[in-house]
DNA sequence: ATTTACGTTTACGTTAACGTAAACTTTTGC
DNA sequence: GCAAAAGTTTACGTTAACGTAAACGTAAAT
C-alpha cells in the first residue's frame, strides 16, 4: 500500500526536474531511504516534496518552508513539546493569515477595477460618440 | 494634497533600503518624477511601490508583479483596448485564484493538525499515565 | 551483447534581487 | 559657513535556487 518512488516518478508527477529534488534532499527538506545508491521515495516523502513545492507558490524560501513543514513531523511525546509545537504552529499560522490578508486585498482590488473596465466598456459599446462623458 | 516623498521616507515606512527602491525603478516597476537629480515620488508612486512588495509577499518575482501592476495603468481609450484589458486581468484573476486556493489548503491542513495537537495535550494533561492509548 | 535510459556524485555556471563600497554633489542643521 | 546628513551614479560582491556538464555505474530492451 505505502507506494515507492523514483525520482523522476516525482519529478514528472510535479513538473520538476530530478536536480531540483535532490537539491531539496541537500537543504534538507526531504530524506529518502536508498537501494544502494538509487533513492526510494515513499509516500510521505511524496507529501513532503508537495509541501515544499506549495510553500514555493506562496512566497517562501526553502529556509522558510521547512521550518513549517517540520513541524508536521515534530516528537509530541511529552507535555512540554506539545505545548511549545502549538506555540510555533500559532506563529507560523499568523504568517498564513497575514498572506492572506495580502491575497484578499490583492483579489478584491482586481475585482472593483475589472467591475469599472467593464462598466467603461459597456458604455462605449452603447454610446460610442459620447463616451468621453463617462469620465466625468 | 498629492504628497510628495523622498526616497529614504519610503525606505523608512515600507522597510526597505533605498537601494532597492532604485533597483525597482532601473526594472522599470516604478518612475518618479525629479527634481535635477533627485528623485520625487508620488502618491501613485507609493501605492505602486506598496503593490510591488506585496506581490513579493505573495511569491511573484519583480517582472510578474510588473506584469499585473501594468494592468492598473493601461490605457483604455478604445473599446479593442479595454477588452484585451479585461483578458488579462480574468489570467492574473485565475493565477491569484490558484494562490488563494494554495493557501486555504495550506491553513486548512495546519488547523486540522493543530486541533489533534490540542487532543493530544488535553489527553495527556486529564490522565497522564495512560497517554499512550490516545496514539490507538 | 550492447545500445539506451536512468541513476549517481562532483563541480562549475547562471539569474534574480538586492548589499556594499567608492567617489561625488547637494541640502540641511547649528 | 561648515560639518553632517541625504542624495546621486557606477561598479563589483553576495546569496538562494537551481541549470548544466562531465564522468561514471546499472538496469532494461532489442
Amino acid at each position: 500500500m505505502d507506494q515507492k518512488f523514483s525520482i523522476s516518478d516525482l519529478a514528472r508527477e510535479f513538473d520538476v526536474t530530478p536536480r531540483t529534488i535532490r537539491y531539496y534532499e541537500a537543504e534538507g527538506l526531504i530524506a529518502p531511504a536508498r537501494d544502494g545508491q538509487r533513492r526510494i521515495y515513499s509516500g510521505r516523502d511524496r507529501v513532503r516534496l508537495a509541501l515544499v513545492l506549495r510553500g514555493k507558490r506562496l512566497g517562501f524560501s526553502l529556509a522558510e518552508a521547512k521550518e513549517i513543514i517540520d513541524l508536521y513531523s515534530a516528537p509530541q511525546g511529552e507535555a512540554f513539546q506539545l505545548r511549545t509545537l502549538l506555540e510555533k504552529l500559532d506563529e507560523k499560522r499568523e504568517i498564513l493569515e497575514d498572506k492572506r490578508r495580502d491575497l484578499d486585498a490583492a483579489i478584491s482590488n482586481m475585482d472593483k477595477y475589472t467591475a469599472r473596465c467593464r462598466d467603461r466598456l459597456a458604455e462605449l459599446e452603447e454610446r460610442p460618440e459620447t463616451a468621453a462623458e463617462a469620465a466625468e
